[in-house]
DNA sequence: AATGAGGTATACCGATCTGTCTCCTCGATG
DNA sequence: CATCGAGGAGACAGATCGGTATACCTCATT
């Protein structure tokens, strides 16, 4: 793995973990090996490193997230199998998004404001509800495309928080439950 | 005001909007104007601080909570009565709790780990989800009442969630809807 | 009037933070 | 072989962190 891989790599656990702000650049050096040089020349900044980070995440986030969806099949089958994808995370069954420790993209967002990861967090939610969306064909509602979208997503949200801060484990199970009911 | 109160208050404010630990002792000592000595000899560090700001909000939103919800009655009306209550606040609406910007334990949660805070909001939102499942008298379904309310909380941790992060400010107007079809 | 608690103001301590700098060792390439 | 750039190791700078210590100021109670 090349150095600024390995960096974000390490970078993104240890962030994930224990938050930005309470993890510094040097317990990221310690941890990869990597000299502080080597990482002030590839990313300039810590902030342009979290920014990376964030990019690294959403892309591992939506490409399993895409995949597990996608694998099911189109419409309804697509957007049931979004809550069993979650189950699996909550329970740790998805070694490519490390142990499940609530959204990343959530976290970031609550120790930054008016800064850009707050809109790199934003972009991230809003595509997974693009995605939701382009999903929705064939499902008939009584609401628009775009808020049936926006209300699956209150209900992944929700699974996601309430397994980890409440540390309901179950919820991605109670939420697609209610998606059943959403969809008709 | 009593100075701890004053503190307490003030450290709200910082904390609820940077987080925790993009604030330091003396940008809440700058705003209230109180000595150093005078935080240290009240609470004896930060982390007590922050616990004494977590215990505030806790009552500030628990009272506010469960007398919008008493005050709309029993049962079903009292749960429909808590996403109305969720859609104030995020139009501003809600002057006791402060311009809205997320679920303050869900951002204390994501800063800490394995650390008393952590159970502190946990508690929180277990008490909410107690509360709620004691407004569900009368209320039928095939699933149990902890079930049930455990459903509920994973809509309004969603509606939370959604509009904060992802900007959807609609989003308590979509989870009551899918509570009137939780609730039949 | 004396006293002691609560408060302000500020200097200070050691630790840690981000970021820069120098010096060294490699390995690839002309 | 010589050169050059990537990288490692670590000292260093300047700022800020949480927390302590010192000095002075009220002010209510005795």
């Amino acid at each position: 793995m090349s150095k600024p891989d390995l960096l974000i790599h390490t970078a993104f656990k240890l962030f994930y973990e224990h938050g930005i702000h309470a993890v510094g650049v040097n317990a990221i050096l310690a941890e990869t090996g990597v000299a502080k040089k080597t990482l002030y020349r590839h990313f300039g900044s810590k902030d342009a490193l979290v920014e990376a980070v964030l990019i690294y995440r959403d892309q591992v986030f939506m490409d399993w997230l895409t995949s597990r969806m996608m694998a099911a099949g189109e419409g309804k089958s697509a957007i049931l199998a979004l809550f069993d994808a979650l189950d699996d995370w909550f329970h740790d069954r998805v070694d490519v998004l490390l142990p499940f420790k609530g959204c990343f993209f959530v976290k970031v967002n609550g120790e930054f404001s008016n800064h850009t990861v707050n809109d790199l967090c934003q972009k991230h939610k809003q595509n997974i509800t693009s995605f939701i969306q382009a999903n929705l064909v064939g499902c008939s509602s009584a609401l628009a495309p775009s808020d049936l979208a926006q209300s699956v997503s209150v209900l992944k949200e929700g699974a996601i928080s309430q397994a980890y801060v409440a540390g309901d484990l179950e919820a991605a199970k109670r939420a697609k439950a209610m998606a059943v009911a959403l969809l008709g």
